[in-house]
DNA sequence: CACTCCGAATTGGTCGACCAATATCTACCA
DNA sequence: TGGTAGATATTGGTCGACCAATTCGGAGTG
């Protein structure tokens, strides 16, 4: 069924094709070979048409694994945050976790209100009792904003907030976990105990100690050398 | 002089011939089989590589015509970056600074490059010699550019960017200054002197200290209640 | 002098062919 | 049974070659 659509823009033409074929979100799409075959197009102007549907938002690629459509409610961060974490490595990224969130952390122990301490210490129970490593990650990164948010600075916050968008975009590959679901032995737990800790004490010096630690710990199970 | 430039991103690249290159505003670049010459790459790429650039509205393009450097070199910070420097108290936002920029000062001492360090040395000397306070606030900015540059981390980079364009919406009222001109014994240059010292011995502790000190300072001459 | 037309210069777009990088599957072996 | 290595599938990126569409200037003509 070669060129079966009509309209010359290989765009609207893609467009078209994933419309029709009932592809809903998180489905895979043809591989491109089989693409240019359905569409009459060469691989060159495919792949430029898909580049469209990707900076939108639209579909989302992975090189050994295929081209996705994308979760329709998720929104879309600005382009130059997707370009940022396109061309930063893993490692920079968390370089730059490491100089920032202990600098956050330390805003925090002086600025914490009794219910941003509330909100850290929920955001630890969930992810002592997350059955997942997704869901563990979630209460993570909550815990993490409610320290950021307990800086009392809508500018850190932002600056914070920043930060994980392109810490979101940044492909980390395979991140292989040992265990099967988040054990309580896991490192990360006593780590954020003693940064609650520290905060709940307004010990500034403390809790940027704590939070550069953790960071590193991570860093350092990250980039092992295996 | 065909591949002078280094950079394996071909879209870096063709930034880095536009800079070099002293095409200002409405500036005619050369049309695309020279650029394809002069940067060693082949007409396809360099063409993805325009088209980025134009997506940026760094460049203008028209067939039959060439392609032309924009006019309007002036980012405009986005609304929510605006609006957040309207409500952000002066103190606040300094206080962000006091907590960013040393963290950024340390990955400097430790990345810094010779270039880096020229351009901050640069920066200093051009400062001494400001005629006015504007001509030195804007050197200023360069140094601390320069430093968080030198910090050779694009998300770092960004983040201190992105503080500065906050910095600039911030209403700073009537900062009254003592002197007509910046003179030689204003603090800040014996302070920008030991904090581009310590980058340059690449030491990361002195580098924040620095950096902290500096602005530390300059919040509290600020703020001081005269 | 004014007008027309043609050709050169320039960007726009497509094509097909490579090879690289990454992920997944499979067959084989201990 | 379990794990490892290799084969396979898939996207990423570059290259050089076409031809089309548009602009501009200059040669030729009245």
């Amino acid at each position: 069924m070669a060129n079966s659509d009509q309209s010359s823009d290989p765009t609207v033409q893609l467009r078209e094709y994933v419309a029709r074929g009932g592809y809903g979100p998180g489905a895979k799409l043809p591989p491109e070979r089989k693409l240019t075959d359905d569409l009459g197009l060469s691989r060159s102007t495919l792949r430029k048409a898909l580049d469209v549907l990707e900076r939108e938002g639209v579909i989302w690629r992975h090189v050994g694994r295929g081209t996705f459509v994308s979760q329709d409610t998720e929104v879309e961060p600005p382009d130059a945050l997707v370009d940022l974490g396109r061309k930063l490595t893993p490692f920079r990224m968390m370089r730059a976790r490491v100089a920032i969130e202990p600098a956050i952390a330390r805003e925090a122990a002086i600025n914490a209100s009794a219910e941003d301490i509330a909100q850290m210490e929920m955001a630890q129970q969930a992810a002592y009792s997350a059955e997942t490593w997704r869901a563990y990650e979630k209460q993570d990164d909550l815990l993490h904003r409610a320290v950021a948010e307990a800086a009392d600075n809508p500018l850190l916050l932002y600056l914070f907030d920043q930060l994980n968008q392109v810490r979101r975009a940044v492909a980390m590959g395979n991140v292989t976990r040992r265990t099967a679901r988040p054990s309580r032995e896991h490192v990360s737990f006593a780590e954020h105990e003693v940064l609650v800790a520290a905060i709940r004490n307004h010990d500034p010096q403390a809790a940027y100690e704590a939070m550069r630690t953790h960071l590193r710990s991570v860093s350092a199970r990250l980039f092992e050398v295996g």
